[in-house]
DNA sequence: ATGAAAGCGCTAACAT
DNA sequence: ATGTTAGCGCTTTCAT
């Protein structure tokens, strides 16, 4: 291993000059020193120890991403947006994976045993006070998509953009029956999604029965029920939307089998875009959610909590989503 | 903060003493003082300083699994197998997705400036000398599935026996006229699936004619060729093996797209199993492959490799992967 | 412009 | 069984 003393003696200055020198802020020194010092600190192959160093500066130079699985389809878009910002900002990001049981803590000991500097929470924390103990503990923490109470800075996807956009595509479409199919897991999407998507639907003289608002698994597990009680309905609808992905494709993919065509005898639109969608035929149509933006917005807002004073609570919005459009709408007229 | 020293005031003892108690080795002392130090330390809420530790230690306690993206279908039960072993041994895993650029460069980093004591690497790295660099630095490193050099220990799936597997529930199945869909990609699997698909269908006295065995994008990109030239060969084959699950998912629905019925008219499977497997209808029949357990050898592995002295190259072989039957394949007798 | 020196919190060899 | 002590490699204040 190199230590700031090893450059220090080839280079023939102190270790503390050496230290102010690689730090590479303005500090005065001669130029004939900088040049001596960094060409010694290459020619060694220096880097320095992180944790001597954090343990003088009280500074890891890394946050964490903490998600509860990896096999959400947004994670990785996710990940990617925020890797980008961290990196940009000379800062390295770990994904965590954290435990079922004892997540909170685990989470918070990272920071508090000098790991990470601070943490982005892509998940709801249902059990264990997470935010209380975080602010207890003086954790600086960026939630995703929260937004039920100021605990915490949050970066939020503009969900009811979203969803209206969903609805105003399919009314575009020509379509007037339709059927809407949330997500049953308690989520801040949740409670949006379908207020959004028929407010917009009324907001065009639309207006759905009771019996055309559905719900099932995020990921579309129990898709067959809703399958049965839409083809149920008289008239059948024209057209389903569903608040994710895997809900859509997996409706389609019922429907088809029952012997019901997409999308010519029904159209099918989803919620946020992935690989997947291009996988079936057909091809899903949905709505794309600017994931990898919210990466970075995550990160950077944790960057200013963690260095600005002034912690400001409340949401960051991200961009709209957009229509993507594929096989699995068709127009009306 | 809390710091050794304060659990040590409070507990009326010196910190070293403090210090071996809180280690929770068996060292000598007396049942009143690891009563009263452990007692002080919960009621104070210590928690140890993992980079004055690991400044003296010249541990951190944590290793990295390196992955080039997120959003290779494996990667998540890879990446929670690890966990399950990471934290049964009391180390923290991170899963750092490493840039394009300087990629080598950045993993190594990570254990030379004292972030992590080892690395896992989930990917062929093409440029930049990774192991050649590892090995000059003395990072210990495991790959997954990489066996084509004696450089580093390596964690490999038993594709071999994979896809006897596969073959071998085709012929089972009385299939006879069978076309296999390799992966363009340049990797491991890639150079056993063609061989030991073919030797054992061989065995099973069944050849495959050249224009019978094809290859395709690994995310099944381009399939659409693929099956213009099964439909065009004389008779059209009575089964497809695919060499990933995305190409087995694109395939049926292409073949169903274009009025060939799976499994009726063709039958499909796929490898690797993934919950994409019953979004599609039908169902698709794969062959499982233990990424969990992956996951969990190249970590104890790696531990090994950490403590032990004798660095062992070679492979770890996996478990044998299980055939998964769903819809997509049919019995011709 | 450069150097001297203190100390971050911890461990481990050694002394008692 | 418990305490003393010397650093690990770095940053930073202060002196020169």
């Amino acid at each position: 291993m190199v230590r700031l003393k090893d450059v220090a003696h080839l280079a023939g200055y102190d270790i503390s000059t050496v230290s102010k020198v690689l730090q590479g802020g303005n500090i005065r020194v001669s130029a004939e020193a900088r040049e001596r010092i960094t060409k010694a600190a290459t020619e060694l192959g220096y880097r320095p120890n992180l944790m001597a160093r954090g343990l003088r500066t009280r500074k890891t130079g890394a946050i964490v991403l903490g998600l509860p699985r990896l096999d959400h389809p947004m994670y990785p878009t996710i990940t990617a947006g925020a890797e980008s910002a961290a990196s940009e900002l000379g800062i390295v990001l770990f994904v965590y994976k954290f435990p079922e049981d004892g997540a909170a803590e685990a989470l918070i000991n990272l920071v508090l045993q000098g790991r990470a500097d601070g943490i982005i929470l892509a998940a709801e924390m249902a059990n264990g006070g997470f935010h209380e103990l975080a602010k207890q503990s003086d954790v600086p923490v960026v939630s995703l998509n929260r937004s039920d109470d100021q605990v915490a800075p949050s970066v939020v996807l503009d969900d009811e953009a979203g969803f209206a956009a969903q609805a105003n595509y399919l009314a575009d479409l020509g379509h007037r029956d339709i059927a809407f199919v949330g997500a049953n897991e308690e989520s801040r999407s949740n409670r949006f999604c379908e207020q959004a998507f028929l407010r917009t639907l009324a907001q065009r003289g639309i207006s759905l029965g009771n019996d055309h608002v559905l719900r099932a698994e995020f990921d579309g597990a129990d898709v067959e029920d809703v399958v049965g009680i839409i083809l149920g309905l008289n008239p059948i609808p024209t057209a389903v939307a569903a608040a994710s992905l895997a809900m859509a494709i997996r409706l389609t993919r019922k429907f088809e089998s029952k012997g019901v065509r997409v999308p010519s005898q029904i159209s099918v639109i989803g919620y946020h875009d992935a690989a997947q969608s291009e996988w079936v035929s057909p091809s899903i149509t949905t709505v794309s959610m600017p994931s990898y933006q919210q990466g970075q917005l995550a990160v950077r807002r944790l960057v200013e909590l963690m260095q600005g004073g002034d912690v400001q609570l409340g949401e960051t919005v991200c961009s709209p989503g957009e229509i993507v459009i594929r096989e699995s709408c068709r127009s009306l007229d």
